[in-house]
RNA sequence: GGGCGAUUAGCUCAGUUGGUUAGAGCGUCUGAUUUACAUUCAGAAGGUCAGGGGUUCAAGUCCUCUAUCGCCCACCA
C-alpha cells in the first residue's frame, strides 16, 4: 500500500481527473427541488475577451467555496455561469485583429464585421471558461449563458421597451463623455477621472471697441477657444461690473462674442472671467442653454479639429493646442501659463483622455429607479459585507445622474428604436422588428444605428439568465453576490434597480465585496505594468488547491491583497501536509475494522482523554469555521482549518497515538477526524480532498462533493485552555465579572488531576505553571505533561490517564504581571506629582483660564482614583 | 471639497460583542529526526499595537484630535 501513495502530493495527477469525473457525473447541476431550499449565486460574467487573472481567481474561489459549502450543507446550490459580450472591449480586440490584415471595420461593413466578432467569440470566447474549470469552479455549465444569446437579447429588448413605455427612456442633445479613440459615447462611470499635470493658460481677448484693451480668461484646454461664444463674469465682481454686455473679438477666429454675467462664475478662480464653450464643456453647456448662446463644435468625433476651426482644421486636438498657443503668443495674447494639476476623464477601455462632446444620445431617467433600490438597502433587505460599502452605494444612488446608454459601436444589442423616414422625428420602440410606422403607416423605416451600453444587458443578469419561469421562481432572488468594489456602480447598483423594476424583487440578499488583488508594492496588477502573477502559472507550479488556499488565507474580509509568488508555497505545503497525514493514516488503518465498526458510535466515557481532546478540538474548530463562513470571513475559516489540521491533529494527536495506533478507539477516531476534516476542507481545496477521500472512502462511486458537511456533535465539550486560564487570571486579578466555566469542580480539594499540555515549553516554565494551577485550583495532585517529557519517554504512559487535556499556549508570569502594574502605578504617580505641582503654582492659577484649571483638577482627581484601583490590584497579587 | 481604508515583529499581514502573557506565514538563529511529511518537528530572538487626549477594573479593540500613505466620488474653467 505504501508503494501506491507517493511521498509528495502531485496536483497534476489529480486535478483534471477529478474535474472530469465531477462533470461527467453531472454533480454541478442544480434543478428545482421542492424538498430542498435553493442557494443561488450568479457569476459576475467575465468578458469574453478575458483571460483569468488573480482578481478572477479570488472572486471565483470565494464563490466556489460558498457554493460547495452550501451544497454540502444540503441546499440546492446553483452557480450560474456565463460570459459578457463586453461591447467596446471585444470590438477593440477584433478591430486589432483585422488591422493585421490591413482592414478597418468600415472596410468590412457592419454585418461582415459582426460576423467576424462572432467568429472570434466562437474561437476564443470560452478561454476564460476553460480557465475557471482549471480553478475547480463548480458551476452548472449546462446553464452557461452569454449576454448576446437569443433569449438574453429578448430580455434586453423587453427591458428597454418596458422602460420606454414608462417614459423613462429619452433622447437628448447633451455634453457626454466621448472617447475619441473608441469613437463612442460613454457613461459617467466609464470615464473615471485621473489626475493630470496640466497648465492653466491665461488668454487675452481684445474688446471690439478698443482692440488695445483686453479681458483675460484662464483655461486648461485652449484649443476649445475656437468654439467660444461668450465670456462670463460674476455680476458681483467689482472688477468686471461695467463690462457685462460688451463685445469682444475672439482671437484667431475673429468672431464677435459678448460678455455675459452669471453667478455661477467663481470669482476666486483664475481671473474671474471665464471663456464659454457651450459645445465642449458641461458647465458651459448649461450656461449656453441659459443665455441662448450659439453652440459651435470645433472637433470631429476623432478629436481632430473640424471646419469650424479655421486654419487649425484637421489637426489633432493636442497638436492644435500647441499651434494655437504659439499663434496667440506671437500676437501677444498669451498672458501667462501656470502649472495646474487637473483631473480629466479617461476611457476605461483604452485610457484615452475623454472629450466632453455635444451629441445626441439615449438616456435612462434614473431617479425613479433608484428610489426603491435605496429603500431595499436602507431597510436591510440587501446587505453589503463589509458593511462600509453601504454608504458608498447610498451616496452614489442618492446623487444618481441619468444614464447614457447609447454607444456608437457595432458589437452589442442594437437599440430597439425605429425611425420613420417619412413622418420625421417619430421614434418607436418595439421588441419585434416593426413592419411599418405606427403613426403614418409608412414602411420606410430604419432602426437606430447605435447599440446599447454593455451594462444595459448585464444589469439583467440575475434573472435574465433563467430560461424557464419555474427556475426563476425557485432560484430567484439569488442568495449572494460576490464581486469587486470597482463595479458597485456599474453593475451591483444597477442590478438592484433592474431586479426591483422588472421582477419586483431584489436580485440578491447579500453582497460580498472582496478586495483588489495588488502586487507586492500595492500597485494594481495589470498587463501594462508587467507585474502580473498568472494564476495558471501558479496552478501549473503549485496546484489549484494551493492557489485557492493561499489566496483565501491571506485575504482578510474586504481588504486589498498584496501578492507575491512565495505566498503560494504555504498552500502547497499545506496540501502536502494533508497528503502525508492521509498517507500515514492509510498506511496504518485497519480498513476491515473500520468498515465493520462504521456504524458504532462511541460513548464518550469509553474514549481516552487524547481522543476526547482531539474530537472536542475538531468540533469546536468546525463550529468556528461555520461561524466564519456565515460572516464571509473566509481567511478566518481557512486558517482555523489549517491550524487545527496541521498543528493539533498532525503535530500532536497523530504523534500521541503513534505508540498505540492499533487500538480500535484510536483507529476509529483518527479515521473519523481525517474523513471529516477532508469534508470540511473540501470547499477550499476540492481536488486533493476528493483524491484522498476516494482513497479513504468505504463507499465507491460517490464523491466528497456531494457528502454532507460534518455535523457538530453537541455532547463533546471543548477542552481548550481558556476556562482554566480565566479562572487563574480571575484569582490573580481579583476581578469577578469574567465569565467562568471550569472543568475542574470549584471545590476540588480532593481531586488529583493530571494535565496534558500539548505544546512544548521550558521545564522551569511548566513547573512553575504546575504550582500555580495546583494552588489556585486547590488540587491535591497535579502533573503537567509536556514536550520535554515526551522526549524523555514517559510521555505515552502519562497521557493515557490524564484527567484534563489543555493545549497550553502560554503561562502566566506573576512577576511580570506585577511589574506591569507597578510601572503603571509609577507612571500615574509621576503624573500626579506634576499636576499637583502645577496646580500649586500661584502664577498658573492666576494666569490660566478657569476652564483649563478646572480641567486639570478633574484630571488630577481621575488619576488619583486610578492609582487607588491599581494599588488594589497590586495588593491582591501579594 | 466630500467619503472610505490603512498604520501591529526584519518583511507581508491576521486580530467582529473591550478580557489569557498581542498572533500567523515568511525571513534569521539554535537544536531534533533510520521508522507519514525537510514542502518536516521543537525552540529562541524580534512589538512603548503611528502619535496625543479620553472612557473603563481592563483598550490593538470604543470615543476624540493629529500625522503619514492609499483608494473612491465631485461639472474648480
Amino acid at each position: 500500500m505504501i508503494d501506491e501513495i507517493p511521498k509528495q502530493y502531485n496536483p497534476k495527477d489529480t486535478e483534471d481527473k477529478w474535474y472530469k469525473f465531477w462533470e461527467e457525473n453531472n454533480l454541478f447541476a442544480a434543478k428545482t427541488n421542492p424538498v430542498k431550499k435553493p442557494y443561488t449565486i450568479v457569476i459576475p460574467p467575465p468578458n469574453v475577451t478575458g483571460i483569468l487573472h488573480m482578481g478572477h481567481a479570488l472572486n471565483n474561489t470565494i464563490q466556489d467555496i460558498l457554493i460547495r459549502y452550501q451544497r454540502m450543507k444540503g441546499l440546492e446550490a446553483l452557480w450560474m455561469p456565463g460570459t459578457d459580450h463586453a461591447g467596446i472591449a471585444t470590438q477593440n480586440v477584433v478591430e486589432k485583429a483585422i488591422a493585421k490584415e490591413g482592414l478597418k471595420r468600415q472596410d468590412l461593413g457592419r454585418e461582415k464585421f459582426i460576423e467576424r466578432v462572432w467568429a472570434w467569440k466562437e474561437q476564443y470566447g470560452s478561454t476564460i471558461i476553460r480557465q475557471l474549470k482549471k480553478l475547480g469552479a463548480s458551476c452548472d455549465w449546462k446553464r452557461e449563458r452569454f449576454t448576446m444569446d437569443e433569449e438574453y437579447s429578448e430580455a434586453v429588448k423587453d427591458a428597454f421597451v418596458m422602460l420606454w413605455k414608462k417614459g423613462l427612456i429619452y433622447q437628448d442633445d447633451k455634453i457626454i463623455n466621448w472617447c475619441p479613440r473608441c469613437q463612442t459615447a460613454l457613461s459617467d462611470e466609464e470615464a473615471p477621472h485621473r489626475e493630470l499635470q496640466g497648465n492653466l493658460y491665461y488668454l487675452k481677448y481684445p474688446f471690439k471697441d478698443n482692440p488695445d484693451e483686453f479681458i483675460v480668461v484662464a483655461t486648461t484646454r485652449p484649443e476649445t477657444m475656437l468654439g467660444d461664444t461668450a465670456v462670463a463674469v460674476n455680476p458681483k465682481d467689482k472688477r468686471y461690473k461695467k463690462l457685462a454686455g460688451k463685445t469682444l473679438i475672439l482671437p484667431l477666429i475673429n468672431r464677435e462674442i459678448k460678455i455675459i454675467s452669471d453667478t455661477i462664475v467663481d470669482m476666486q478662480f483664475g481671473t474671474g472671467a471665464v471663456k464659454v464653450t457651450p459645445a465642449h464643456d458641461p458647465n458651459d453647456y448649461s450656461l449656453g442653454k441659459k443665455h441662448h448662446l450659439e453652440f459651435i463644435k470645433v472637433m470631429h468625433p476623432d478629436a481632430r479639429m473640424n471646419e469650424n476651426a479655421g486654419d487649425y482644421q484637421n489637426m489633432d486636438r493636442l497638436e492644435a493646442r500647441e499651434v494655437i498657443l504659439e499663434d496667440l503668443k506671437e500676437k501677444g495674447l498669451l498672458e501667462k501659463v501656470e502649472l495646474h494639476p487637473l483631473s480629466a476623464g479617461h476611457c476605461y477601455r483604452c485610457h484615452t483622455i475623454i472629450e466632453p462632446y455635444l451629441s445626441r444620445q439615449w438616456f435612462v431617467k434614473m431617479a425613479s429607479l433608484a428610489k426603491p433600490a435605496i429603500e431595499a438597502v436602507k431597510k436591510g433587505k440587501i446587505k453589503f459585507h463589509p458593511q462600509r460599502w453601504t454608504k458608498v452605494y447610498l451616496n452614489w444612488m442618492e446623487n444618481i445622474q441619468d444614464w447614457c446608454i447609447s454607444r456608437q459601436i457595432w458589437w452589442g444589442h442594437r437599440i430597439p428604436i425605429w425611425y420613420c423616414l417619412d413622418c420625421k422625428n417619430a421614434a418607436m420602440a418595439s421588441v419585434e422588428t416593426p413592419v411599418k410606422c405606427i403613426k403614418c403607416g409608412s414602411t420606410n423605416i430604419e432602426q437606430d444605428r447605435d447599440v446599447l451600453d454593455t451594462w444595459f444587458s448585464s444589469w439583467l443578469w440575475p434573472f435574465a439568465t433563467f430560461k424557464s419561469k419555474e427556475d426563476l421562481r425557485y432560484f430567484y432572488p439569488t442568495s449572494s453576490l460576490v464581486t469587486a468594489p470597482e463595479i458597485i456602480f456599474f453593475w451591483v447598483a444597477r442590478m438592484i434597480m433592474a431586479g426591483l423594476e422588472f421582477q419586483n424583487k431584489i436580485p440578491f440578499k447579500d453582497v460580498y465585496i472582496h478586495g483588489t488583488v495588488r502586487d507586492i508594492e500595492g500597485k494594481k496588477m495589470s498587463k501594462s505594468l508587467g507585474n502580473i502573477i498568472d494564476p495558471l502559472e501558479i496552478i501549473n507550479e503549485y496546484g489549484a488547491d494551493a492557489l485557492r488556499f493561499s489566496l483565501i488565507s491571506i485575504t482578510a474580509q474586504g481588504q486589498d491583497v498584496y501578492l507575491s509568488k512565495e505566498r503560494f508555497e504555504q498552500g502547497r505545503n499545506f496540501a502536502n501536509k494533508i497528503w502525508n497525514a492521509s498517507r500515514f493514516i492509510l498506511m496504518n488503518l485497519d480498513t476491515a475494522q473500520i468498515k465493520t465498526d462504521l456504524c458504532v458510535f462511541f460513548k464518550k466515557e469509553g474514549l481516552s482523554l487524547t481522543n476526547r481532546w482531539i474530537l472536542s478540538r475538531f468540533y469546536s474548530t468546525l463550529k468556528d469555521v461555520e461561524k466564519s463562513l456565515g460572516n464571509y470571513q473566509f481567511n478566518e475559516a481557512a486558517n482555523l482549518l489549517y491550524g487545527f489540521f496541521w498543528h493539533e491533529f498532525c503535530d500532536w494527536y497523530l504523534e500521541i497515538i503513534k505508540a498505540d495506533i492499533q487500538n480500535p478507539h484510536n483507529q476509529m477516531v483518527m479515521y473519523k477526524i481525517l474523513e471529516k476534516s477532508l469534508r470540511a476542507m473540501h470547499p477550499f481545496m476540492p481536488f486533493i480532498t476528493e483524491e484522498l477521500w476516494q482513497r479513504l472512502s468505504a463507499s465507491e462511486d460517490s464523491s466528497i462533493m456531494i457528502q454532507s458537511w460534518p455535523h457538530i456533535q453537541g455532547d463533546i465539550i471543548d477542552l481548550k485552555s481558556e476556562r482554566i486560564m480565566a479562572e487563574v487570571l480571575e484569582i490573580i486579578t481579583g476581578i469577578r465579572n469574567m465569565r467562568l466555566e471550569l472543568d475542574i469542580p470549584p471545590q476540588a480539594d480532593n481531586i488529583a488531576a493530571k494535565i496534558f499540555i500539548p505544546h512544548n515549553h521550558k521545564k522551569e516554565v511548566v513547573e512553575s505553571f504546575t504550582e500555580q494551577i495546583k494552588s489556585l485550583a486547590r488540587l491535591k495532585q497535579l502533573t503537567i505533561l509536556s514536550e520535554y517529557k515526551r522526549a524523555s519517554g514517559e510521555f505515552a504512559s502519562v497521557v493515557k490517564d490524564a484527567h484534563i487535556v489543555i493545549p497550553l499556549f502560554g503561562v502566566i508570569d506573576l512577576e511580570k504581571h506585577k511589574e506591569k502594574i507597578s510601572s503603571k502605578i509609577n507612571k500615574a504617580e509621576a503624573e500626579i506629582n506634576a499636576k499637583e505641582k502645577m496646580l500649586g503654582d500661584k502664577n498658573f492659577l492666576k494666569r490660566a483660564p478657569r476652564e483649563i484649571v478646572e480641567k486639570e483638577q478633574e484630571k488630577l482627581k481621575n488619576l488619583k482614583e486610578r492609582v487607588q484601583k491599581l494599588k488594589g490590584v497590586r495588593d491582591a497579587l501579594k
